[in-house]
DNA sequence: GGATACCGACCGACCGCTCGGTCTGTACCG
DNA sequence: CGGTACAGACCGAGCGGTCGGTCGGTATCC
């Protein structure tokens, strides 16, 4: 379907990664304890057990799918956008952009509790994590050797452009005075600026 | 003296807070129990303690020295720089991204260790964090209204710029292929491009 | 009656922190 | 110059409490 990526209908999480999710985003994976998660969830420790079998696999629940669906819908964005490397890098920045104001908690969990992941976990994530780079490093890669972007460092724009969207997430307030629309608006302008864009 | 923004001394911390500062780095603050610090320190715990009368006071010791730091070096930066807005960007830029490449241990730790401060500590943090982006705030507002800078959305880029370089300290390493100058260089560039300088 | 969804009670380990000391100086007194 | 007084630096042992996780159940549903 044809701008899929660009829409979140909010599908409830379980009630367990829920309550994991917020808990983390107050106090940190090692500042929470699985009783304050239970308690949230309504539940009892051993009935938090029931659903998931320890307090890494909560983690992993969390930043595993979040970066998952990260992928595909940027994935979608690229294929929806045609050949055009103008396109292509406008639907990958207004699709992380969007993603990490409407998974917001998620994206700042995953990417603030590298450390709190078992090597397993970590690793997966972050090979999930360089796949994204790459996608974007292409683009901005086809840009400057098509002529579209005039930036002297293809390699260092695209990270700087990804971080400035990812941390997006960690100001975005729903209740801001900046709307979705607005925040992909001003920020397309300035990523575009950033890796010398043509256009204005 | 002139220049001295750009100079790291690397004077040592005491060993106590050396020693908290490699310990937060690699597993956070609520990660690391005082003992993991004490043996790093070479300390028995009460001898830990002798020093510094809680844990909560070894990271108030290590956030509260580096972000006065950067305020003051940013302070002399801007200063040296003269009332070009161009060159006062500039200069504040090139700090900011020394610092985040010098001291990037006590920044990392600063940034995302904001959870684990109690109130005071953290509300001392971030009203010197605000100070210093309205400092680069005020520069790209002066650019734009002087018709050296032409972004649509100053304060955006602004907040953009800042974060580039404090990302900065999250994945240089002191032993990888770009060194401090090359670094300076890439991202001075590009912050340029980021708030639509008229220089190529 | 088996599977699912839970819970009260509990476990060993570890948490931040403190108690009651022991050292090694160093300063002053006679 | 020996002796006393004192202070800073440090430690072994252990405090009350919380941690992640588990055991042995019960209630409910198909």
């Amino acid at each position: 379907m044809s701008g899929s990526w660009r829409s979140f209908g909010d599908e409830p999480l379980p009630a367990p990664l829920a309550a994991a999710l917020s808990a983390f985003a107050e106090q940190g994976y090692h500042g929470t304890s699985i009783r304050r998660i239970a308690e949230k969830a309504h539940l009892s420790v051993p009935g938090l057990y029931h659903h998931y079998p320890s307090k890494q696999a909560l983690l992993e629940g969390l930043v595993t799918t979040v970066m998952q669906e990260l992928l595909d819908r940027s994935g979608q964005a690229v294929e929806e956008a045609g050949p055009s490397a103008q396109r292509r890098f406008d639907h990958v920045v207004e699709c992380l952009l969007r993603f990490h104001m409407h998974r917001r908690r998620q994206a700042f969990i995953a990417s603030t509790e590298i450390r709190s992941m078992k090597p397993e976990v970590r690793d997966s994530y972050i090979a999930l994590r360089d796949e994204q780079q790459r996608m974007l490093d292409r683009i901005v890669e086809q840009g400057v050797a098509e002529g579209v972007f005039a930036t002297a460092y293809p390699l260092d724009a695209s990270r700087a452009v990804t971080t400035m969207c990812v941390a997006v997430a960690t100001w975005f307030r729903p209740d801001g005075e900046l709307g979705p629309d607005q925040v992909v608006e001003r920020y397309l302008s300035l990523a575009r600026a950033t890796v010398r864009a043509g256009s204005a």
